[in-house]
DNA sequence: AGATCAAAATTGGTCAGACCAATTTTAAGA
DNA sequence: TCTTAAAATTGGTCTGACCAATTTTGATCT
């Protein structure tokens, strides 16, 4: 009378697998489920452990041990003294995708031509579906670049919002949330790059913006072709930029 | 004296973030850097959780809490009475991708869309890159769909294994990772729509061995664009076939 | 000595109770 | 009514205990 009964046990297909049901995983499938079906909505505050301990009819261990990964990930918020929360969706599914996508990762190959898939159909797809209030917020990050050639923590920030924008802009969750957390990891070389040489930044700023330019134009026209192009030729001079002096570019 | 010094806030370097050290998410960060530098690796047994607790100078409660997000996650394997091991690579880092990627989606288009373009791509990748294990390895499966034509569940595991390896022959384990998750997923919805309808299964069957054929044809010659053409008619044949009747694909 | 098998020790999983610190709620006081 | 201090609530951590699965040990038998 310990255990908890394992829903899935009761399935009669063949050679199911032999799930023995932890306590704390089961918790864990049903917070899942009231999340990713919505019961529960960001800002939601969940009952307090004592009071979710014996609404399971469990100790007070397993439901923290329930809520520890789902916190650790950023899915829910632990604060002392006030309670636990669903976290808003502000880019928190980041650590469980840098976590699964990141680790054991040795070398930056896979991230550079991953960024290229995933960038460049972003644009295609943008170009297709991009409504207008994704086309003002596109076009302001380029207009912030342009203000600020010279300074390359500032330019770098509105670079990099130009690609979120355009991510939001193929209306497509995961392909944003993607572009994210590979962008995101990125960002770091990116930045060391610039840090090293700040008198090429400003000439690759020029000709970074030039190129946003001509990705908007495109995507702003509804041109999917030329979109992608646009972004492809893009990302492979940035990427020909990041990689060490000899190494020559894939493909 | 309950309290342990944080050797962190001993440094005395200027403006040190105030890190209000929670004491698991502290050995969180050092077992994740052990096991990302390869310092532990797959197979690795960790010290007890009672060795831990001393090695650490922490309770019990904490070193638990610190495992059990890396537990859930697929990271870490915890076995009763043996011990805490690095779980084996073996597509493990599924559950914090399916958490990133698949939390609080409403719809199937995205995944399908995204779907559509890991797969193609896939194909482009691995007719560049495929070395003779991973051909044999296809290869391998489109023999086992062949023999099974008429087992539904049989066919459908084979199918399953075909995309997996041509995932894997693009050498890019990012995009591997991706396409396990994705398809993972989606592969629900395929075992419902062969059950549903046991007779079209067949027929679908036969179809979808040919284009497995064609495909795997293209990788092996390393025509890379056939490769994405044979995928992209593949996916989008499937893909006609999982939608709700009139729904046309996109693009 | 080598194989066999049961007892003992080890280990992760869970429970229970306690204390701390941050926070919220409540109530008292001006 | 507003301020403020006390009380209650809540997440974070510690300790100790027990269970069940597993491993190790050691005695027994061949």
């Amino acid at each position: 009378m310990t255990q908890i009964a394992d829903p899935i046990a009761a399935r009669a297909a063949p050679f199911l697998r032999i799930r023995r049901a932890r306590v704390s995983e089961a918790i864990v499938d049903q917070l899942w489920h009231l999340i990713s079906t919505g019961v529960l909505k960001p800002g939601d505050r969940l009952p307090s452990e004592r009071e979710l301990c014996k609404t399971f009819g469990v100790g007070r261990t397993s439901v923290r041990e329930a809520l520890k990964p789902l916190i650790t990930m950023g899915i829910l918020e632990g604060r002392a003294g006030s309670g636990t929360y669903i976290a808003a969706e502000t880019g928190q599914f980041q650590k469980p995708l840098e976590w699964g996508l990141l680790l054991d990762l040795e070398g930056r190959d896979d991230l550079v031509e991953t960024r290229h898939m995933l960038e460049t159909n972003a644009a295609h797809w943008a170009a297709m579906r991009a409504k207008p209030e994704n086309l003002v917020a596109i076009e302001a990050t380029i207009h912030g670049m342009a203000e600020h050639l010279n300074n390359p923590a500032q330019f770098q920030a509105f670079d990099a919002t130009f690609h979120f924008e355009i991510a939001r802009a193929t209306q497509n969750r995961i392909l944003y949330r993607l572009i994210n957390v590979i962008r995101g990891q990125i960002q770091t070389w990116i930045a060391e790059r610039l840090t090293l040489s700040p008198d090429r930044a400003k000439g690759l700023a020029r000709t970074s913006l030039s190129q946003h330019q001509a990705i908007f134009t495109a995507i702003k026209t509804g041109n999917a072709a030329a979109a992608w192009s646009a972004m492809d030729h893009h990302i492979q001079t940035a990427t020909r930029d990041l990689r060490r002096p000899g190494k020559p570019p894939k493909s």
